[in-house]
DNA sequence: CGGTTTTGACCAGCGC
DNA sequence: GCGCTGGTCAAAACCG
């Protein structure tokens, strides 16, 4: 490289250059550098926030559900209240992230004990559910999650006859445990790495696919009944289709936490319906929105399936299906954050907690010169910032996301749009926003999300 | 030897 | 009631 005849004095002159450059370059990776951590810096603060922001959020929340569940089983004893299926929210993961989990989990006990739990202590609290009780409620019902002994809370207990209302309420809940997560992704292997133990307990064909759907069961910790299946994609055979189901009874190792975090957001945004809050400036569409621009994954839920399923196709590459087409489904279809649960909502919950008006993430994606982040996709973030920021309300309706997606026990409020009686569909528009479709009527055939296909 | 996998049998739910 | 299907059980085989 180095040119014979370049005078000595040229050639320091490059060196110099070259060096000059370089110590640029280095000044400008420590600016780099420094600005990422105040970025983890601050994340984490946000983390803090939301995390004690959600407990008392969830302390708030159990009061209002035991008054709710007492005003429902009043309706009905009433002959008034017609068929309600209160909105038990199973959590797919730590059951411990859920203090309603925590009233369906039988440890009538420990209930009230629960509330107030930090998600340690609550997690401390799940872990001390004894053996035995676990295998009794195996043996009486064909679901560990699933316990015989499923109360109304506590103060409704004495004074409620065991009519069958209430027990179409708890088959309603049942059905509502059931839901799973099903995760797609490309993978080569039997199984993909979740971090946790499993053990096989059967393998069955299935029908309409040539390949075998495998049946494992946790075995971290001795009762935990979570379950899943795998199998291949009878389409595309190197798509493997995990299928999650039950909750976790035990603390988790870093590299499931991920994979928990995700699908049980994935499943509460399933069994939370559409939201909408006291004021009714709460848009079923307005954390899909502040998602959007981060999605790398779809997220298709089915309520039309045997059990309610989310499914997350992470075979398609980053960003590829950002506006997916409705196809005219009667799934609830949106693009879904593959680190929504566990990133991005502390990110932005955490900054709305703290009254700011911008996202750490609209910072970051206009620092680097290198974003990750098309300009369509800046644009669409800068949107949703605006169109948050500028909603007087934001707080308001921020709430009520939260304790919708944490698992609020919240009536719907009369239209149909409910995962049970009717279908949701949320798609995008040719404009890059989000549209809510509510279809009342439409029937689901043709639509389980487990089918290839789709 | 203890834990895991394999595999046929069994059971429940559902549609006809 | 019957057959089909999905899910689970449990004994035997396998493995480290």
């Amino acid at each position: 490289m180095v040119d014979a005849d370049i005078p000595s004095n040229s050639e320091d002159k490059r060196g110099q250059l070259e060096a000059v450059v370089l110590q640029g370059e280095l000044e400008r990776l420590k600016v780099e550098n420094h600005q990422l951590r105040n970025m983890l810096e601050e994340r984490n603060r946000n983390y803090s926030t939301l995390q004690m922001h959600l407990v008392s959020l969830m302390q708030e929340r159990k009061v209002e559900d035991c008054n709710e569940d007492k005003k429902q089983v009043e309706m009905k004893q009433n002959g008034n209240g017609g068929f309600l299926v209160p909105r038990q929210f199973m959590d797919l993961g730590l059951a411990t992230n859920n203090s309603n989990v925590a009233a369906d989990e039988p440890r009538s006990q420990d209930q009230s004990k629960a509330v107030g739990n930090n998600n340690e202590e609550g997690s401390k609290d799940e872990a001390l559910v004894p053996d035995h009780d676990m295998k009794e409620s195996d043996k009486g019902n064909e679901r560990d999650d699933s316990p015989p002994n499923r109360v109304l809370p506590a103060n409704n207990s004495n004074n409620v006859p065991n009519f069958s209302p209430q027990t179409n309420v708890e088959q309603a809940e049942a059905t509502m445990r059931k839901a799973r997560v099903s995760v797609r992704a490309r993978s080569e292997a039997a199984m993909i790495n979740d971090g946790c133990q499993w053990r096989k307990y059967g393998q069955k064909m299935a029908k309409g696919n040539p390949c075998p759907r495998a049946y494992y069961r946790c075995t971290m910790a001795h009762g935990c009944p979570v379950r899943k299946q795998v199998q291949r994609c009878a389409e595309d055979r190197s798509i493997l289709i995990t299928t999650y189901e039950g909750n976790h009874i035990h603390a988790l190792p870093p590299a499931a936490m991920e994979m928990v975090q995700t699908t049980s957001a994935a499943a509460r945004m399933l069994l939370s319906g559409p939201m909408t809050s006291p004021d009714g400036l709460m848009n079923p569409n307005f954390l899909t929105r502040a998602i959007l621009p981060y999605s790398s994954s779809i997220a298709t839920i089915s309520a039309s399936a045997p059990f309610p399923t989310v499914t997350l196709d992470l075979t398609e590459p980053p960003n590829s299906n950002q506006f997916p087409n409705n196809k005219n489904t009667n799934q609830f279809q949106f693009p879904f954050a593959q680190n929504f649960a566990n990133s991005l909502l502390p990110q932005i919950f955490g900054q709305t907690l703290l009254n700011q008006t911008t996202f750490s993430g609209l910072q970051m994606s206009q620092d680097g010169e290198n974003s990750q982040l098309g300009n369509q996709s800046q644009q669409q973030l800068a949107d949703t910032v605006t169109a948050i920021a500028s909603d007087p309300n934001f707080t308001t309706a921020l709430a009520a996301a939260i304790t919708s997606i944490i698992g609020a026990a919240q009536p719907n409020n009369g239209n149909n749009s409910t995962i049970n009686n009717g279908n949701s569909t949320i798609a995008n528009n040719n404009n890059g926003n989000v549209t809510s479709n509510n279809n009342a009527n439409g029937s689901n055939k043709g639509n389980n999300p487990n089918s290839p296909g789709n």
